[in-house]
DNA sequence: CGAAGTAAACTCACTGGTGAGTATAAAAAC
DNA sequence: GTTTTTATACTCACCAGTGAGTTTACTTCG
């Protein structure tokens, strides 16, 4: 086939990702993504020099993505601080009833390579959260909410905890339960000015969901 | 009766655990554990059917571990409840200091094996957890603290978050800043009678720090 | 007592299978 | 005529699990 090398690069990291995200990194094999790709293994070595580059790039797309999905909801994550996060914690819910879910593939690669400090995955899965902990922080910032740091660094546990305990417990209630401790800390944390916040950009997205 | 196979099958476990915990489960061999434990792959298949098996004796063994240890810790996880919480964070930034530290290994055991339902893994994992947010649960009950099964979770999600996050970014502050937060959450949660609880049992207890 | 039996515990060498990555040559696009 | 893709076949390392036999410690019988 021909010279599409864009397509086909896309193709491929389609193909890696369905497939790392739901059986990981170690137990996916390149003839499988091969075979997924409908493309032999060697057009996979021709576009990747190896796997840990595949996942690389399979993790960096899809944190633009997720960013870009993020930004592009500025009309549904707007209002209030509080309804941010009630709108963020529904989405989670909602998110977490698609069939294979498995958590944040970032978290679950992560922990995966734990023992890889050098590893791509690393880093590209730490600038995913970092990047995500900002925009909450932003939000709480502009909402003139008091230290809005430490309330980001709490939306963060929180989300992750949740995630990891619905996984675990298969109980989706723990968003809920992250959700309410979200509301009760933003509201004992700071008694700051509330005010409300317009759409920041323009951009409708639907399309799937990678963390 | 031959050589004592509790000895051996403690060794087997103790090598598997190191090797499990640091790597995970798909990235180490039988060979690897079997050379760890001084003993030959075919020993390990004499007192274990199968890799998967030794995972659950594994899990099962430091499971019942860490349940000794909280239980033996009665001494220093007594008090009012807020100390207790004081104690356990303080707890979490002393265990993940220790070298090699990669999180809760129970935790990760389920994020490496999220597609395989029936794993033995993931039922000792769920019970860990399930056993943990039990004991959460009596120390808020006998604090006379209001919702104490709503305390309890959030404390699990709070714990789960900051190990998660502690881990991938590798900054401990996020111990600090989950403990703040169930502190927050404890004044905002229960305004109840705040009594002291007397230590529940004797024994002390030092040793590693199962999860 | 001591030889013979025996069952648990253990070893060595092996199998079939799969993994990542490569070699090479040739075909199809553009 | 260069870039991209196929096709097939290959290397080399590893890995879960096994077949068949050996050692150890304890028992039983003469």
């Amino acid at each position: 086939m021909p010279r599409h090398s864009e397509n086909t690069r896309r193709t491929i990291i389609d193909s890696a990702y369905g497939l790392f995200y739901r059986k990981g990194f170690s137990r996916v094999g390149m003839d499988e993504i091969a075979a997924q790709s409908a493309l032999t293994k060697r057009t996979l070595y021709y576009h990747y020099r190896s796997k840990d580059e595949l996942l690389a790039a399979v993790l960096e797309h899809y944190h633009d993505l997720a960013m870009a999905r993020i930004n592009g909801h500025a009309e549904r994550y707007c209002g209030r601080v509080d309804e941010i996060i009630d709108a963020k914690f529904n989405d989670l819910v909602k998110w977490s009833k698609t069939p294979g879910w498995t958590g944040s593939g970032f978290t679950r690669m992560v922990m995966e390579l734990a023992d890889l400090p050098g590893h791509p995955a690393r880093d590209i899965a730490k600038r995913h959260k970092t990047a995500n902990q900002a925009w909450w922080e932003e939000r709480y910032n502009e909402s003139g909410i008091g230290s809005p740091q430490e309330r980001a660094r709490e939306m963060s546990i929180l989300m992750e905890g949740a995630m990891a305990l619905m996984l675990m417990s298969g109980d989706r209630s723990f968003a809920e339960t992250a959700q309410k401790a979200a509301q009760t800390l933003l509201k004992a944390g700071a008694p700051v000015a509330k005010r409300r916040v317009s759409p920041r950009r323009v951009g409708p997205s639907k399309s799937p969901r990678p963390r």
